[in-house]
DNA sequence: CTATGATGGAAAC
DNA sequence: TTTCCCTCATAGC
């Protein structure tokens, strides 16, 4: 579920696999044949996310790993990118699968690739006793490329912060939102007014405060876009650990719907949300029937009654 | 089995 | 505004 909170678990993955690692890479259908040549056999000096962004810097195999790196590898996921992860001592991790790879045993090397992948990294550096054999199958991304120096802080500059990182606070994010005249519910997707929050954040967060989704940014409370700012924080903060994104509170889930009603829930996700993906099921709170529409090209969920034009509370204070 | 839509965003109209 | 990217869980036959 590439969300913010999914690159900031996958920019740690990276660290974990490959941190002061030499691989090799390779784009096994040639997709992006030129790229992988400019990274293969270099080594792994960062991995970070900003935003929905992955930026993974590499050196020279012989440069200090101290050093700026020379060149990043920009990744973003878009809608349905992946990234698997394998290593001969049986670690597996399926990017943001919360289960499988249970039991597995690890294989000796890479296994064939498995659809289009992009790109494949390997530990180059096991056999001289850096560590076991890793490697990562990065399928189906928006963007892969590599980049210098400029192109990354260019990048970086046209992101809103992003709420996962704790240097960005919230006052970008009030100045931008505060004076427009576009509603609360595009602007949360916009990525250069706030990073990281995607569908479901947004829908959430702005049930949790109780905002009117079809508000002008400018005509909503500077507190309670704060606020947002300051839940997505914790939201997305929990997002990161558990790797699933939950929005409810454990006294508004486990009862009534979650299982039942046809309720199109993934396994152990009964209950995770408010009004994500809950058109005409009741309001946890208020039993309203949830609303959708097309915002922005996606499907915006809100509770009509807990987010009423003028409301001026949360939902959990009401 | 096939059809659909999905956590996103850039490029092409 | 539509199309692509080309994955994958789920719904429906």
């Amino acid at each position: 579920m590439p969300e913010g909170h999914t690159l900031h678990r996958l920019a740690r993955s990276v660290r974990d696999a490959f941190g002061g690692r030499v691989v090799e890479a390779s784009s096994p259908q040639g997709r992006f044949a030129d790229g992988a040549a400019l990274l293969d056999g270099h080594r792994v000096v960062r991995s970070d996310a900003v935003g929905k962004h992955l930026l993974v810097g590499f050196s020279p195999a012989d440069a200090s790993p101290r050093r700026t790196p020379q060149r990043w590898l920009h990744v973003h996921l878009g809608l349905y990118g992946k990234v698997f992860f394998g290593s001969s001592d049986g670690a597996v991790d399926g990017g943001d699968q919360d289960d499988d790879g249970a039991g597995a045993e690890g294989f000796a090397a890479p296994p064939a690739p498995v659809g289009q992948v992009r790109l494949r990294l390997v530990t180059l550096d096991a056999a001289e006793g850096a560590g076991p054999l890793r490697w990562a199958d990065l399928r189906g991304p928006t963007a892969c490329e590599v980049m210098v120096r400029p192109e990354v802080d260019e990048l970086r500059a046209r992101l809103g912060p992003d709420p996962l990182r704790p240097d960005d606070g919230p006052e970008r994010f009030l100045e931008r939102a505060g004076r427009s005249r576009v509603t609360v519910g595009a602007l949360l997707m916009h990525q250069d007014v706030l990073a990281g929050a995607g569908n479901i954040y947004r829908a959430e967060a702005l049930f949790r405060a109780g905002i009117d989704p079809f508000a002008a940014g400018r005509d909503v409370e500077p507190e309670r876009l704060e606020a947002v700012y300051e839940d997505l924080r914790v939201l997305m903060r929990a997002g990161v650990r558990s790797g699933r994104i939950v929005t409810t509170r454990p006294v508004d889930r486990g009862r009534r719907d979650d299982e039942a009603d046809g309720t199109p829930v993934r396994r152990g996700q009964a209950g995770a949300h408010y009004v994500y993906r809950r058109t005409g099921l009741p309001c946890r709170i208020c039993s309203t029937p949830v609303s959708t529409t097309v915002v922005e090209g996606r499907n915006l969920f809100w509770c009509p009654t807990c987010q009423a034009p003028g409301t001026q509370v949360s939902p959990f204070d009401a």
